[in-house]
Order: structure tokens, then C-alpha cells, then sequence
DNA sequence: ATGGCTGAGCTACTCAGA
């Protein structure tokens, strides 16, 4: 099964992305975050495609979206959290045994602003709880999308120039490593060495022409989902297209 | 050492992104 993520930065402007997405890698589940549009106009982009949309939009800002091959049979699971409801940044399915969340963390800058910056944290923080009550059922979860989190300090080129920023704090990562300190493990860590592969790169300061980039989309995963990843690819050319989005689509592939 | 964009809402610009 093959399992895509991607901060599309406006579905609108990217339809036709998303079908060279799906023609090119076939994704069983697409996870998009920051689709920028409301439930209704999402699915009139695609109600007459191979898939199933859950979807939790809003105007003009942030929303997710969940495709699921029309093949594979789910269910939508409630998300409870006051915070993590506050604005739309989380959709999660059930495919029996495993349940698949995509999340959308708020960036938090700046950090001096401390609504801001409390809200990443706050939601980290319910994401870290709602995954240890996943784990200690013996569930099997994916917690994927845009974390807006640099792991490892060789996430980026410069990380003396992110340990002060919402994304590279030490607040910030110490909330990552308690997710994953639950039981998860961060899929990239097992296949590629940090600094090998950026998910997003800024539009501004020809940040893609000299490689300046982030990795801030993960793949968090369960032990009994670990056990069954094959790999993981990071769809760079995605970045290349006319009016490309600032992320690319990060895919793994499962053996179930 | 530097590079300064993009999308939405709305209709001239601000705000947010990371």
C-alpha cells in the first residue's frame, strides 16, 4: 500500500499537480495538508475521481484532506481535541486495524508572539496524547503531513540559524521526540541520513536553486507499521513545475 | 555574501507561510 503526503499550498492552483500525482505514483491514501479551501468547493474538485475525500477544510487558510482509493474501505474517526479543532489541521481514517492521521501543525512564528508560539506547542502536546492512547491499545497508527518541526539539526544546511526560530526550538523538538518517545518511529530515520533529503523549500531567495530546504514533513509510525515499510521517497521533481507548491509529496510504501 | 515569493481575500492591499 502506498501511502502519499503533501502540503499542497492551495488545491486550487494545484489540480493539476495532484493528477500528475496520481497518474505518475498511484497512491492508495493521499494526504494533503493546506488545501486553503472549504469542504464543499474540495470535493467538487474531486467527486469524479478514483477516490474518497475526508475532508476538513476552511476559507482561504490551512485545511486537510484525505483521499482513500475507492477500492479500500474506511471509516472517518472524530477528532475530540478542542485545540487540535481549533483551526483545520487534522483528519484521521480508520482502515480497520490501522488508523491513518494527517495533520497539519500550526507554524508557531514568531515565537515572541506567544499565542502563536503556545498554540504549536499546545497542539503538539494533544497530538502526543492522543497517540499514546493509540499505542497503548496496541493500535496501529500513521501520524503523517506537515509537523513544521526540524527533527535533527541536519535538517537544514544552517541550523545555528533555526534554534531561535518556532520550527527549530528546543521546546518544539523536545514536544517531536515525546510523540515519538510513545512508541513512534520517524520513517526517514530508518532509510536516509539526515541532510540527504528536504521536503519543502522556501519560494523566496532562490531557496530550491541552491538547495536551501527543510525537512519538516514526516512519517511517524507504530512498531507493527515500521516492521512493514518497504520505503520512502521524497518526489522532488514536484518542486520543478510551473506554479509548483513550496513542499513536495513525501510517499512510503507498505507491505499491507 | 547574496538572492525577496506565493496564495487568499478581495479589488488595493494586508496577512500568513516557514
Amino acid at each position: 500500500m502506498k501511502i502519499c503526503s503533501w502540503n499542497i499550498n492551495s488545491v486550487r492552483v494545484r489540480v493539476n499537480a495532484l493528477d500528475s500525482l496520481i497518474e505518475n505514483y498511484n497512491p492508495d491514501i493521499i494526504l494533503l495538508q493546506e488545501i486553503k479551501c472549504e469542504n464543499n468547493q474540495f470535493n467538487e474538485f474531486y467527486e469524479n475521481s478514483e477516490y474518497n475525500a475526508i475532508v476538513t477544510g476552511q476559507k482561504g487558510r490551512h485545511g486537510v484532506a484525505t483521499l482513500v482509493n475507492k477500492k479500500i474501505n474506511f471509516t472517518k474517526i472524530e477528532i475530540n481535541s478542542k485545540i487540535m479543532n481549533k483551526e483545520a489541521r487534522i483528519c484521521g481514517v480508520s482502515l480497520g486495524k490501522l488508523s491513518i492521521f494527517n495533520v497539519y501543525v500550526p507554524n508557531g512564528n514568531p515565537p515572541e508572539i506567544i499565542e502563536k508560539y503556545e498554540f504549536k506547542l499546545q497542539w503538539l502536546d494533544e497530538l502526543s496524547k492522543m497517540v499514546e492512547r493509540y499505542i497503548s491499545n496496541y493500535q496501529d497508527i500513521i501520524v503523517a503531513g506537515d509537523f513544521n518541526v526540524l527533527e535533527h539539526e541536519n535538517d537544514v544546511k544552517d541550523f545555528k540559524n533555526w534554534n531561535l526560530d518556532a520550527l527549530g526550538k528546543i521546546e518544539t523538538r523536545k514536544l517531536f521526540r515525546k510523540i515519538l518517545s510513545k512508541g513512534m518511529c520517524n520513517v526517514v530515520r530508518i532509510f536516509d541520513k539526515p541532510g540527504e533529503n528536504y521536503s519543502y523549500w522556501d519560494y523566496q531567495k532562490a531557496c530550491w536553486e541552491r538547495n536551501y530546504g527543510l525537512l519538516i514533513d514526516h512519517f511517524l509510525v507504530s512498531p507493527f507499521v515500521l516492521q512493514n515499510t518497504n520505503n520512502i521517497s521524497f518526489k522532488k521533481e514536484f518542486r520543478d513545475f510551473e506554479k509548483p507548491s513550496d513542499h513536495i509529496p513525501v510517499m512510503i510504501n507498505l507491505e499491507i
